[in-house]
DNA sequence: TTGAAAGCGCTACCAT
DNA sequence: ATGGTAGCGCTTTCAA
């Protein structure tokens, strides 16, 4: 059995509240009996006890905020059911979530649920939000203020965070570039479809895919490289248009939203289940467009386990001081027709 | 926040001591106040906190039995790796692991194993066995003696068993056909290499792959179907034979262990990157292959999610009563070059 | 049949 | 600067 509190106090001949104030550095204590607790502790290999932490912590319960840009974007509703999750499996310790839901990803927007989560007093706060200036010194205004912020899904520049939980988005556009090894076209003829050049996680994916195609020595050509700004009528539009311009293009990539968009191009273009389309994540539209045999495969980055993860490690910090990793990689998982359906995420 | 025992109590007009008893069903509480503590505690909601639960529980630890065939077999290694993690995220409640590692298959030793497992004071058992009367009946004699077994990996006949945490050998089948589909070979020509055809996870998974590739509608044809018992030096030779009198195969299905073998057959052959071979899990063996190009892709069922499962499960059971489902099956994962050597059990 | 109380490990607060 | 103690929710044991 692990040593206690209690077990260090003995030994060390002093009362159990000094050794507690010892180890949560709170001051107070002398010089010399803070050195003999620390050296006990250390030898005693002292951890506390996490079901007595959570016990004692239902005191004063955490909240933790969750800024989602979840409105309309299916892709989020895994992250939630994933923090959702974890809120369950954190209420015996009265933990709650304090969910903000926006649309879309206007700063304004961004600041204003910031500022909500601190008002209704949000303990901590995990967000997935843009990397741009105003949002990263609203970030680093609230961890002065003591409120950490866990950067959920999409990565930010240093701005005090202590954390970052989300894929590796160069690693799945590698996972893609291997699905399409696999396939063994020959030489083929891409027609890129990006959401944004001005979206990191996109770029990376797109880097990645063509970096691990060079690295395999397979010959092969980017026709086209078209943004769709994550809209699924301008993928229609753009991708329809640039199949008729480009009869040769043989395969699809598609590294951010618009898929549905796209896919209809596709079949209207008569070539649904004949040129392949590499997807990403398994939102309904991709899912639909799997098992029409459009998307042979995809790549998906687990939300739901990132939106469980960003709540435990932010539940820990905020109980136990407990420092998360500084980036927590969802691991990427393929799905094709054969186990697109399966749930991952029961817990 | 939750009713705890102490409301019921106060709404009832009784101790604490006689909610407890009445909610454990130990009797010595007279039928009208039973009757009235449990309708409250179902008007209030009332659910256990764990926290506490773990508190209290620390007072005799629970000591959870992992009777594993892993000596010599590295899948083994990753569901150890589970169990034990699953093991320290519950040292906060005293919980211990008892391992009992054996070598294969062989009935006697694991009986043997079982009995130890007892003696050592194993409150519950999470165990890799054999589905064999003699099997069978001591886990229903531990059962009757109070002592729950959950069937890890491979599943038994109904004998009084907890529960199953594993794979869907079937489903793995069928993915493993739809990579097969992905690849794009126009009738591939078969050879199957099953480990035994008396195991029967490796029946389903051969079922499954052929089930699937005919529900597709996909020309194809089995060549042969070879058994090697697991084994990999009778893998080596059997298929090293059938490929020189079967040239026209053009992939390998290998439903069990063995792959090794195979892979060495396959090297001999000079067919190394040229013929794929269908493997399942990511053992050191498959891994290798995978990067030489021999295995496109392998399809894998999360060993360390079933270790640490399966003993998650117990001490809930053990601790709270809270029954598993009847099945828990394990996501199934594809790995291929891009992917294989990501960590997926960090936890 | 029921009540009362101790104790699991930790935190927070009051008293010294 | 330090000690003592109540209390988080639950189980268990002893007393009535």
């Amino acid at each position: 059995m692990a040593a206690t509190i209690k077990d260090i106090a003995a030994a060390a001949g002093v009362s159990r509240g000094t050794v507690d104030r010892v180890l949560h550095g709170r001051g107070g204590v002398c010089p010399e009996v803070k050195e003999r607790v620390l050296q006990l502790a250390e030898e005693l290999e002292y951890r506390p006890n996490r079901a007595a932490l959570g016990l004692a912590a239902l005191k004063k319960p955490v909240r933790i905020g969750l800024l989602l840009p979840s409105e309309g974007n299916p892709f989020f509703g895994e992250v939630i059911r994933g923090a959702k999750a974890a809120e369950k499996s954190l209420s015996d310790y009265g933990t709650a979530l304090l969910p903000e839901p926006v649309r879309g990803y206007d700063t304004a927007g961004h600041l204003r649920a910031l500022r909500l989560l601190e008002e209704r007093g949000a303990d901590g706060v995990c967000a997935a939000t843009v990397d741009v200036p105003e949002v990263r010194a609203a970030i680093s205004a609230l961890a002065e203020r003591g409120v950490p912020v866990i950067a959920l899904n999409s990565e930010l520049s240093p701005c005090g965070c202590l954390s970052y939980v989300g894929c590796d988005y160069r690693q799945t556009g590698r996972i893609a570039a291997g699905l399409l090894l696999l396939m063994g076209l020959d030489a083929p003829r891409l027609l890129i479809v990006t959401g944004s050049k001005r979206v990191r996680g996109h770029n990376e994916r797109v880097s990645g895919f063509l970096e691990r195609l060079r690295e395999a020595g397979k010959p092969f050509s980017v026709l086209e490289e078209i943004e769709c700004e994550d809209d699924d009528e301008a993928a229609y539009a753009l991708t329809l248009e640039a199949l008729r311009r480009l009869p040769q293009a043989d395969c699809l990539y598609v590294a951010g939203a618009g898929v549905q968009g796209v896919g209809r191009a596709v079949r209207e273009a008569g070539l649904l289940g004949k040129e392949p389309i590499l997807a990403f994540d398994d939102t309904p539209a991709v899912r639909a467009l799997v098992h029409e045999g459009a998307v042979p495969a995809t790549v998906c980055q687990s939300p739901f386990e990132q939106g469980y993860r960003a709540v435990k490690l932010m539940f820990r910090y905020l109980t136990s001081r407990s420092e998360p990793p500084k980036r927590w990689i969802a691991t990427p998982v393929i799905k094709i027709r054969e186990n697109i359906d399966e749930g991952d995420g029961s817990r």
